[in-house]
RNA sequence: GGACGUUUAGCUCAGUUGGUUAGAGCGUUCGAUUCACAUUCGAAAGGUCGCAGGUUCGAAUCCUGCAACGUCCACCA
């Protein structure tokens, strides 16, 4: 073919990319209104993208989940969908407030806070952040993404903050938010709350020291903490413990050096474990979760202890923890504690343990627990009118369905992660929902006098709750701005107009479909089931497909701080894009980790490449096509390769419909290549008068490739003259699908073909070489290779092929399945290398022989093995007898 | 302390409800360049399916135990 303008050799996805992005957008097929007839009337499917935050710019992570939304969202808008792919982008409070608070200091503002107040502070935040999502948001552009840009949202933007008000004010009518007093997971270097997702525990070693509070006191306990003994009042042993149950009840008084002596009342719970350590607990409530509960049991029961905070908010020790502590970090104050418990004889033990803590995910602190008055989400109480608990919901979505609704129930891939969310759900505690951030939705209460941060139980003024103040002077409202997981929580309705009651809501939710990340199933798929499930009664998605991290080469997690970060616009411009999103979901698996590497990107470069030159080809040698002419099989080839795509069609919709995008892309791609490419066309060449099936299987392939690679594929469509394949219609039960079903007549042409070109190989025939060759087969294989002749003569470039009884003497001989095939080597046949091949064939063939046979005299077998496994067997075993005979009589 | 995942060719991974000679891509070796594509084509080598037991006529696949790596949960005071 010549070489022209529109078609070179070789694709250059960077000459294309942008023109046709540029024509999908501006054709309005992105926005589900303004597709086509067919879609409009269509059944509705919806995916809303998890908003990237706008810390920076798009990574590899997103690239994939790009791409898997787009190949879904395409596959059902060719289906005739009225298809929806809502974009959008996340405020990212605390990783983007703090992203920016960095860069100011090292621009010299040490402290961002103080000396820009918060209005300008978040004026520069926000200038970042928008720059960084118009970066991000032409970014998704360049990875095909054909998302509906007309509904864009932002977790930040008035809509959206209308939602977040309208959800909190509900949720606090109804008494599931409410403000308390609790211990709160508390960062130091962040100066900021986390809520339990947010921490990430870490293994460190540390001593765990057994002491007495004084001489006479009763009880020994252990800790890994002395320092926070000071603030002890009381000591908890298990009621049924022989040893403690006489004191149970008791108050004793202790001066161990805090500010005032500690009153330590031995109270009783079920969940002290007897057997570890003393059996005894030292009931901390200002400073451990677990004594805070148990506080506020006794408060519940009537029989109070106290509290008493002796660690600030600056992480050092409160006047309350006497005149020697004050002031004194935690570390300082645990050595000061434990050897003056030394000096006093009351230190009986110190062991080394390992122990697991807590820390904050974005500072990487150890959490300090302290208590604290926060806004909180209760995952226990009754929601008014509804009979159970956010937690129930949460707990429904998954299991029986919403409501015991099978139609309102999630499906999870893969499903284990069903069961650790179960176990997630068992144990989740209330969620504290303000952040002392400015960055983000601002708590929408509003209080006569504004209360400070604070450990201490502030006593509460007069408070409004609602997104605007009420009348009358002196309110201000809450400092604080709620956790950004709250905002994301409403993302499936947020983004569709609520608390309007809109067409689109009513139309596009429940969602379809959703994705993310592993790391996000916590933090952000249970808020999206608590939300949209107590909101609007629904589940906020029927699909929700987890899966794994994007890895480097050698594993190790893409990170700025490895240096190993791959940008994947730097791979678009390098390879195309279609090759990068090809790189990124071939040879993935749901829920697993998965290797990314430029090696990848390179060999899907090449599949796009072949893609290209295989229509390069098609398009070249059937100018002149009628396109009305019918797709009619005339050959065996025909009928094998049509055959071949029906199930290809049938099988690549089946897996694309189950979300397994890995594997409908590996079979297109064996398919495509081996298949169409290696053997077909190169029959083609030989076979003529094709031209109506070969276009018929081109637009074929390229429907069926165009989710995955949809840059080239609407090129080529558009060379071939066709418009939009975009919106054409996906290829589905067609006359060829039940017209030709049989394969494996082909087959036998197929390996007749490769044996002989292995023959030659062997022999060390030239490859140019055209040679004579005799076949001796019985028969239908006589007939379908009579038929074929002229095939197999070009494609094993043969001379000429005669249908022979025997081979005759003196040439290079192999078998075939059970067709024995010469080729005449004029006298120089290697009888080395043809003895070793036989005898080594006859090696492997006579212990399987041996098996089959083995299996079908054992009456065990027969009788208990389905009737077809069996007959497969026996006809193994007839062709392998077959072929051993025929190998037997050559290489005598 | 519980739970989960992974372990298959040198590398990256497939392998559907157990069915009998375990597959692909990359890499390697040998060979090929006029006529779609060297970003290509042909051929080959390469695996005791982590280990040990068990169930079964039959196990990469099911069960039990163990190991290595990875992850999650828990009020390990």
């Amino acid at each position: 073919m010549q070489e022209n303008e529109k078609w070179p050799k070789a694709y250059d996805s960077s000459q294309v990319e942008k023109d046709i992005y540029k024509h999908w957008e501006e054709s309005g097929y992105f926005n589900p209104d303004t597709l086509p007839e067919r879609n409009r009337g269509g059944e509705m499917y919806s995916i809303m993208m998890p908003p990237p935050n706008v810390t920076g710019v798009l990574h590899l992570g997103h690239a994939m989940e790009d791409t898997i939304m787009d190949i879904a969202v395409r596959f059902q808008r060719m289906r005739g969908k009225k298809a929806l792919l809502l974009p959008g982008t996340d405020h990212a409070a605390i990783a983007t407030q703090s992203k920016v608070e960095k860069l100011l200091m090292k621009e010299g503002v040490k402290y961002p806070r103080e000396e820009l107040g918060r209005e300008k502070l978040v004026e520069k935040i926000r200038e970042f952040a928008e720059n960084s999502k118009s970066t991000i948001l032409s970014q998704i552009r360049v990875m095909g993404t054909s998302c509906d840009w007309s509904r864009l949202a932002y977790t930040l933007d008035e809509a959206r903050n209308r939602a977040v008000n309208e959800l909190f004010v509900r949720m606090y009518k109804d008494g599931l938010i409410y403000r308390g007093y609790r211990v709160v997971n508390w960062s130091i270097k962040g100066q900021i709350t986390c809520s339990d997702d947010e921490i990430v525990y870490i293994e460190r070693p540390a001593k765990l020291y057994t002491f007495k509070y004084s001489k006479d006191f009763p009880i020994t306990i252990a800790t890994t903490r002395p320092e926070t003994k000071l603030g002890d009042t009381a000591v908890a042993v298990h009621p049924d413990d022989e040893r403690y149950k006489k004191y149970v009840g008791q108050t004793f008084t202790v001066d161990i050096g805090a500010a005032k002596p500690l009153l330590i009342k031995i109270i009783a719970d079920e969940s002290v474990e007897k057997d570890f350590g003393t059996g005894a607990l030292g009931v901390t409530p200002a400073h451990s979760a677990v004594d805070f509960t148990m506080y506020e049991k006794q408060k519940a029961k009537n029989d109070p202890i106290g509290i008493v905070p002796v660690i600030g908010t600056d992480g050092r020790m409160t006047e309350a923890a006497g005149k020697d502590y004050v002031g004194l970090t935690v570390e300082e104050a645990r050595e000061k504690f434990v050897s003056w418990l030394k000096t006093r004889g009351l230190l009986e033990s110190e062991e080394d343990i390992t122990q697991n803590v807590g820390t904050s995910d974005r500072y990487e602190d150890v959490v300090e627990s302290l208590p604290m008055t926060q806004w909180w989400l209760d995952m226990n109480r009754e929601i008014p009118g509804r009979g159970k608990s956010l937690r129930d919901l949460m707990r429904e979505a998954v299991t029986t369905g919403l409501d015991g609704s099978a139609e309102k129930k999630i499906r999870i891939m893969p499903e284990r992660i069903v069961k650790e969310y179960l176990d997630r759900i068992d144990n989740l505690r209330d969620w504290c929902l303000s952040r002392q951030l400015w960055w983000g939705h601002r708590i929408p209460v509003w209080y006569k006098k504004q209360p400070a941060v604070t450990n201490d139980e502030s006593s509460e003024k007069e408070m409004y709750v609602g997104a605007v103040a009420p009348e009358g002077e002196g309110w201000e409202q809450d400092p604080d701005t709620l956790d950004t997981w709250f905002s994301s929580g409403s993302w499936t309705f947020s983004t569709l107009g609520w608390p309007e009651i809109t067409e689109d809501l009513k139309r596009y939710q429940p969602t379809s479909w959703m994705q993310m990340g592993y790391e996000l199933r916590y933090l952000w798929m249970m808020r999206m089931i608590l939300m949209h499930t107590y909101v609007l009664e629904e589940i906020p998605f029927k699909d929700c497909y987890i899966h794994g991290l994007l890895k480097d080469e050698h594993g190790k997690k893409f990170s700025k701080s490895s240096g190993n970060g791959i940008d994947p616009i730097e791979v678009v411009e390098r390879y195309g894009c279609d090759a990068l999103r090809l790189s990124l979901i071939l040879g993935i698996s749901p829920g697993n980790d998965s290797k990314f590497y430029l090696e990848k990107v390179e060999a899907n470069r090449n599949l796009v490449n072949k893609i290209w030159n295989i229509s390069r080809f098609i398009v070249s040698s059937t100018q002149d096509t009628d396109s009305a002419s019918r797709v009619e099989a005339k050959t065996l080839a025909d009928k094998w390769l049509l055959a071949r795509l029906a199930e290809i069609e049938s099988r690549v919709t089946e897996m694309l419909e189950s979300y397994q995008f890995s594997q409908a892309g590996e079979m297109l791609r064996d398919f495509t290549w081996s298949d169409l490419a290696d053997w077909y066309l190169e029959i083609a060449k030989i076979e003529k008068g094709k031209e109506a099936i070969l276009r018929h299987i081109l637009e074929t392939v390229l429907k069926l490739w165009h989710p995955f690679m949809p840059f080239v594929t609407e090129y080529i469509w558009g060379l071939m003259g066709n418009k939009d394949l975009i919106v054409a219609e996906w290829p589905k039960d067609d006359v060829l699908r039940t017209e030709y079903r049989e394969t494996a007549e082909f087959e036998t042409v197929r390996n007749l073909v490769t044996d002989i070109r292995r023959l030659r190989a062997e022999q060390g025939v030239e490859p140019a070489k055209f040679i004579e060759a005799g076949v001796a087969a019985s028969g239908d294989d006589q007939q379908r290779l009579e038929e074929n002749v002229e095939v197999i003569k070009h494609l094993a470039r043969l001379s000429e092929m005669k249908l022979v009884a025997t081979v005759p003497e003196g040439w290079a001989t192999t078998i075939s399945g059970v067709i024995t095939v010469g080729i005449n080597v004029a006298g120089t046949v290697d009888k080395e290398k043809e003895k070793a091949k036989a005898e080594k064939e006859i090696a492997e063939l006579k212990p399987y022989i041996t098996s089959l046979q083995a299996k079908l005299q054992n009456e065990e077998f027969t009788s208990k093995a389905p009737e077809k496994v069996v007959q497969g067997m026996k006809d193994k075993l007839a062709e392998a007898e077959a072929k051993l005979k025929a190998l037997e009589d050559t290489s005598t």
